[in-house]
RNA sequence: GGCCUUAUCGUCUAUCGGUUAGGACAUCAGGUUCUCAUCCUGAAAAGCGGGGUUCGACUCCCCGUAAGGCUACCA
């Protein structure tokens, strides 16, 4: 009850060791919107405390995943805020004073075992089959004969761990759990090399930032006895811990490349997903709201959100259903913006612009409601951007040659209807004042429908009316809707012109049968 | 091996002791349509097993089983 009381802050903390994980952001997403339903802060702390790990330029990758979903920390290295340094490599001091601390009561002690000796360790209680853990050789040693050996010996500080007790807390997500200390390793917590590991520094860190709701993946809680030791050893409040289930691969497993694309990127870079739809997709797994609407915005998640509403087990990361959110997604979203995201997308030099796209880039100035125009149509029948670029190619490239069949076969279709269709149509279009056509998409569309309805033959069916200029105009027999396409490639330059020399055409080539 | 966690349609999930077990995605079948996609309608599809508790259990408890996580001077 107390903890409702206080300010509610929250952080999501990754260690900069490459392509940000979609786990990450998924453990990010939860962070942020307890923080931003409570009205408190979100802190980004980077975890670079093993420097055998690290990738140079992961921090930016960081940053950009979580900006992509519109996840903007409100601490963090770059964002500013009170508790800095928010990088663990430049708190170091800081963990060795309470490391020293810590040693100083009795709660440490000075490790001097080789990796030689721990490794023997290890394959001994293997073949016994005993637990493979640190047998506290070193918890022996006279603590000052220790301490002045430390001036001159490489050293660990390990964790004191007390035998036999059990260590209760209560997890949000998961209830109360507990776990016997015997099943406790003494934990390194200052390595060789001067750095904390995660455990020390994830604890001091949380407490020294203020941060109420550790919320994090489920891998973490047999560790949770650990930290909450050290709090105890500290004299600290504890924070409200929650573990998240984890994402799994279809085959149960925890999500891993090898199964699935598990970078934020790919789908960002490569693929182009809705990051909107992307947001969506990573809260539903886990969470539901009361009551399910189709959309939903950022807002919504920061109004509706709650833990208590987390379920607690796992979840399979099922592609399919991405799709088909980033769809929806894609299809409800304004053109203007659609368009100006599509431009984004190609213009990223991190992806390899194919000659469709060049040709894009170089209309979206020219043209720009050719560009929407494209967007617009082809739309309803893709998931990503990258969809929508291959999509569009058919406005770009030149239509295939004309066959006979496609005009005809599987149809059935009446050659002498066909060419009559064909003739009707082509006069039609030779009429129109393509200048004068609808400036939007959608009411262009409607418009060509009507105009070319009200040309349409009594005698003719809808099939035998359209079907053959169809195929003829987009060189497909399975293609998109005539008028569709018509709305797009009546404003390209001299489109009216190569559609009128594509009917005569398929005109001469019925005719010559 | 030990410890911890989890268990409802193929997938994500709703249900907080009494329901014809609901929805969404995917699938399939119809419909609209110039083919495709969109869209509309419909169908098929689930409580891991065994014990309790209870008038009554998907729901609570126990035991199995299965899956996953952890078991580093990685996070």
């Amino acid at each position: 009850m107390e903890k409702l009381d206080k300010t509610i802050r929250t952080r999501i903390a990754p260690s900069p060791t490459g392509d940000p994980h979609v786990g990450t952001l998924r453990t990010a997403l939860f962070n942020y919107f307890v923080a931003k339903q409570g009205g408190g802060n979100f802190a980004l702390r980077v975890e670079d405390t093993d420097k055998t790990r690290e990738v140079p330029g992961s921090l930016e990758k960081i940053y950009e995943s979580l900006e992509w979903i519109g996840v903007f920390p409100d601490e963090g290295m770059k964002y500013g805020g009170d508790f800095g340094p928010y990088l663990q490599s430049k708190r170091l001091d800081l963990y060795q004073r309470y490391a020293n601390d810590l040693l100083e009561k009795g709660y440490a002690y000075y490790c001097f075992c080789t990796p030689q000796r721990l490794t023997n360790l290890r394959e001994e209680q293997e073949k016994n089959h005993l637990p493979p853990r640190y047998d506290s050789h070193c918890l022996k040693l006279d603590k000052d004969e220790a301490a002045s050996r430390a001036k001159n010996e490489q050293y660990v500080i390990r964790l004191k761990v007390p035998e036999d007790e059990v260590i209760k807390f209560n997890d949000a997500i998961k209830g109360e759990i507990e776990i016997n200390s015997n099943e406790v390793d003494d934990q390194v917590l200052m390595k060789s090399d001067g750095y904390p590991t995660y455990h020390l520094a994830v604890v001091i860190d949380d407490h020294l930032m203020k941060i109420s709701h550790v919320i994090r993946g489920e891998e973490w809680i047999s560790s949770t006895p650990k930290h909450i030791l050290l709090y105890r050893y500290f004299g600290w409040d504890l924070p409200v811990f929650a573990h998240l289930p984890l994402i799994l691969n279809t085959d149960r497993s925890k999500l891993a490349k090898r199964h699935n694309n598990t970078s934020v990127l790919y789908y960002k870079v490569e693929q182009g997903y809705h990051p909107g739809a992307m947001c969506h997709f990573m809260m539903f797994m886990g969470w539901t709201p009361k009551e399910v609407k189709e959309c939903y915005m950022l807002s919504d998640f920061a109004k509706d959100f709650s833990l208590d509403r987390v379920g607690a087990s796992p979840a399979i990361f099922d592609i399919a259903k991405l799709n088909s959110l980033s769809h929806l997604y894609f299809v409800s979203e304004d053109i203007e913006k659609l368009t100006q995201d599509f431009i984004d997308w190609i213009s990223d030099s991190r992806h390899k612009k194919s000659n469709v796209e060049k040709e894009f880039m170089k209309l979206k100035n020219e043209t720009p409601q050719l560009c929407k125009a494209m967007l617009e149509v082809v739309r309803s029948r893709c998931n990503t951007l990258l969809e929508m670029s291959v999509g569009i190619e058919k406005f770009f490239n030149l239509i295939p040659k004309l066959v006979l069949d496609d005009l005809t076969l599987d149809t059935k279709i009446n050659i002498a209807n066909a060419i009559h269709s064909i003739e009707v149509i082509n006069s039609a279009i030779a009429k129109m004042d393509v200048t004068r056509l609808p400036e939007n998409s959608a009411a262009r569309i409607s418009w060509l429908t009507d105009y070319f309805r009200s040309k349409q033959p009594a005698h003719l069916s809808g099939r035998d009316y359209l079907h053959p200029t169809r195929v003829a105009i987009t060189g497909e027999r399975v293609s998109m809707n005539m008028f569709e396409y018509l709305s797009v490639f009546l404003l390209k330059k001299d489109g009216k012109k190569e559609i009128i020399s594509r009917l005569s055409d398929a005109k001469k080539l019925l005719e010559n049968n």
